[in-house]
DNA sequence: AAGGGGTACAACCGCCGTCTG
DNA sequence: ACAGACGGCGGTTGTACCCCT
């Protein structure tokens, strides 16, 4: 036997809040905090199911919400995580402080959708509508062979709080596949001469399930930062910093290959050099970044969980 | 002023993973 | 271990509002 029922399904209001529900929900919620929605309905003399009660606090009553038009920059970054995210409206929503995943779906759907389309941009794909392809594409040398590949990285919440969980999808259409990818947490710790980071990321292993013939398979472990602390910078132009390993089927050691992933919103270049000898000044003299960073600091060092063997790539939002 | 079509958005529905008894 | 509720999410719907004719 389960849990019994959360309330009578028979005796509860349907359809739009009345004021005095409102404020019986938040007179409710000021006085015992949020949670526990099964028995708040009952306890806050209310005939709706906690289910309707959580999305009303949540959706438009809790006081943290920003109401109003949205801003250019926020409509910038919604297309954006769009674009890396698809349809994750509560992982968009958790970019967009003070705005509700409903909020954000709405707004999308009747708003940018339109703009997208207006600009001869497919709302979904993010391509152009004629089939041209966009920046998404780029050119990744893969072992001997040459391929083009558009990559998607998908991360659902490098955002705050700390230990959030980072998926990681990747999505290579040149080799028609559709990588599967094995979580697992990852706890770093970055520290410079004056502050110390702890953050959970989460390295991936990519795997390829079935490879077709002629295209090599990649082994790909990825590991997300937290986006950097550079607060005078929108949060979408702020860096983040992915680690990544790669081999091949065919090379059992990591060659010195020159790669470059890019894609709408995250842009990465991986210097033309082994991680195990890399240094700022050939990164520089390559115009990839300004520093070989890692984490939070900034120095050149290689990544604590990759001991020092793999290859470091330096990811950052466009 | 009336009504028809389009738009915006609050609320519901159904699914799925997690939790609880 | 299992049945069934909970919590959270994305998709869809209902309706109030707006604009145009």
């Amino acid at each position: 036997m389960g849990r019994s029922p959360c309330c009578e399904k028979s005796h509860t209001n349907k359809g739009a809040w009345t004021k005095e529900e409102d404020e019986r929900l938040i007179n409710y919620i000021r006085t015992h905090g949020e949670g526990c929605w099964r028995s708040l309905p009952k306890a806050a003399g209310l005939l709706r199911c906690g289910k309707s009660c959580r999305l009303r606090w949540i959706n438009y009553l809790r006081p943290d919400l920003k109401r109003g038009n949205f801003t250019e920059e926020e409509d910038d970054i919604i297309i954006k995580l769009h674009g890396l995210l698809g349809n994750k409206w509560s992982l968009i929503a958790g970019r967009l402080p003070g705005r509700t995943d409903n909020e954000i779906k709405n707004y999308w759907n009747t708003h940018i959708k339109r703009k997208l389309i207006s600009r001869g941009i497919d709302p979904q794909t993010h391509r152009l509508l004629n089939g041209a392809t966009t920046t998404t594409t780029t050119n990744h040398d893969i072992t001997t062979t040459s391929t083009t590949t558009n990559i998607c990285l998908d991360y659902s919440s490098t955002s705050p709080p700390l230990n959030d969980k980072t998926n990681l999808m990747i999505m290579s259409q040149a080799l028609d596949t559709k990588f599967k990818l094995i979580p697992s947490i990852i706890e770093t710790t970055i520290e410079d001469n004056n502050t110390k980071c702890s953050s959970v990321t989460t390295e991936e292993t990519l795997i390829v399930p079935s490879q077709p013939q002629n295209k090599p398979s990649i082994n790909l472990e990825l590991s997300i930062g937290l986006p950097s602390h550079d607060d005078d910078q929108p949060i979408h132009k702020r860096n983040i910093n992915v680690f990544a390993t790669t081999s091949t089927s065919s090379s059992s050691h990591d060659s010195a290959e020159s790669r470059k992933f890019s894609c709408d919103f995250l842009k990465v270049e991986t210097p033309s050099c082994n991680a195990t000898t890399a240094s700022a000044s050939n990164i520089v003299a390559q115009g990839v970044c300004s520093c070989w960073q890692l984490g939070f600091n900034g120095t050149n060092q290689l990544c604590n969980s990759c001991q020092g063997s793999k290859r470091l790539y330096r990811y950052w939002l466009q």
